[in-house]
DNA sequence: TCAATTCTTTGACATGGATCAAGGAAGCCA
DNA sequence: TGGCTTCCTTGATCCATGTCAAAGAATTGA
């Protein structure tokens, strides 16, 4: 009923309209979900970290493609146990719907990113949700200068902004002309200064995104 | 611990940041969610039909703006008594957790639509989303020409779409003068070819919306 | 009936980001 | 070591959409 698969960085988990006999559980690593057109524009829509929830009771076909960004182990259950399962232990549904509704709003506020905010705007906000995530993993304090990886490349960052990668380059050589960002090779990011990052995000002081 | 509220079409149900100690079920009438920065650029990020709801369990502050678009009748529940309903009985937070989860479908649409979807495909999007849903509403039969209402302004369709009100105009008349619509007056549309209107919403023709 | 208001359309122009194109830098593996 | 390959940067140019402005419908209330 439950087993454990691989995906190494790259590779896809899913592809959208396949067949998927199970709902899983993310153990280790980063998925995307994603959407494309006909044309190949393509949209990044979720962003699966450790412990998120992939699939969906009572549906039998996957409606985004899944990619594993980095590699990836999740815990799948065949669907039809787990549906039970659910019937039975009401403290799980419950559970769920904690996690959707917090997938819930940080699917909308994305959608004010996509719509509304200009590429310099979208970098920032996207830089300061993985600062802000990786603050939070490895317990610094975001008023003191600090350091981490993009786990993602310049087209990933596309997909997920609604931007090409061009520009995505752009705003990011722009934000380190001016100083809101430093960066040493490609992917290593230092925040000189968090609050002068955020001023850039577009954001309201208080209010920021919630994921 | 139930009660009915009304509202006026136009008028604000709740502000984001209000407290909100109540959740809440819409009984007739739209409503909606949208999101608001310093200097007024808006994103409306969800739209709320009857039976739809309102709020979260263990969330005591309103994240966004709730407008009345259309006259609204809620029925608001406290939220204490809620949350030991929803704890006592597990049927309730499964079908909560199936209307979150379709909501967070129509999200992920909605933000491939915003990411990249040209002006003209977004409003196609749009008016194919209207017109499907009040097809299901009246029974009509998708294929043959059928007529509605547009429920919303210009402006309301700017904010939905992430477009301005001035882009909106524009691409309405042009998908007038191209014949893929017919207006009369500023809000009563006829679709005379279904299939027309879908080709021109980027969308493949199987997985569209599943709104 | 005539303002006054709100909603919408249309035009002229500006611009942010896309597109097209070239080349640099880093990693990989023979 | 050197040549692939992948990822990234930068420049030149174009165009879709935004901005600013004016005026045309439709609706409302006096």
């Amino acid at each position: 009923m439950k087993f454990y698969r691989h995906f190494k960085a790259g590779s896809t988990v899913l592809w959208s309209g396949d067949e998927m006999p199970f709902v899983a559980s993310v153990v280790a690593g980063i998925a995307t979900l994603s959407q494309t057109m006909e044309d190949g524009r393509r949209q990044m829509v979720g962003l699966l970290l450790p412990s998120d929830f992939l699939g969906r009771p009572g549906r039998a076909i996957a409606p985004y493609d899944v990619t594993a960004t980095t590699d990836l182990t999740i815990c799948c259950f065949k669907k039809k146990p787990f549906e039970e399962l659910i019937v039975s232990t009401p403290h799980i549904s419950q559970r769920l719907l904690e996690m959707t509704l917090d997938e819930l709003d940080a699917a909308r506020e994305w959608m004010l990113l996509l719509g509304r905010k200009t590429a310099r705007e979208k970098i920032a906000s996207l830089i300061a949700i993985i600062a802000r995530r990786d603050a939070a993993l490895n317990r610094h304090d975001h008023r003191n200068a600090f350091t981490f990886d993009l786990p993602m490349t310049r087209e990933a960052m596309a997909d997920y902004l609604g931007l090409t990668l061009e520009t995505v380059s752009r705003q990011v050589s722009a934000l380190k002309k001016d100083g809101v960002i430093e960066l040493s090779g490609k992917r290593h990011i230092t925040i000189p200064d968090f609050d002068r990052l955020m001023d850039e995000t577009g954001d309201d002081a208080d209010g920021g995104p919630l994921v």
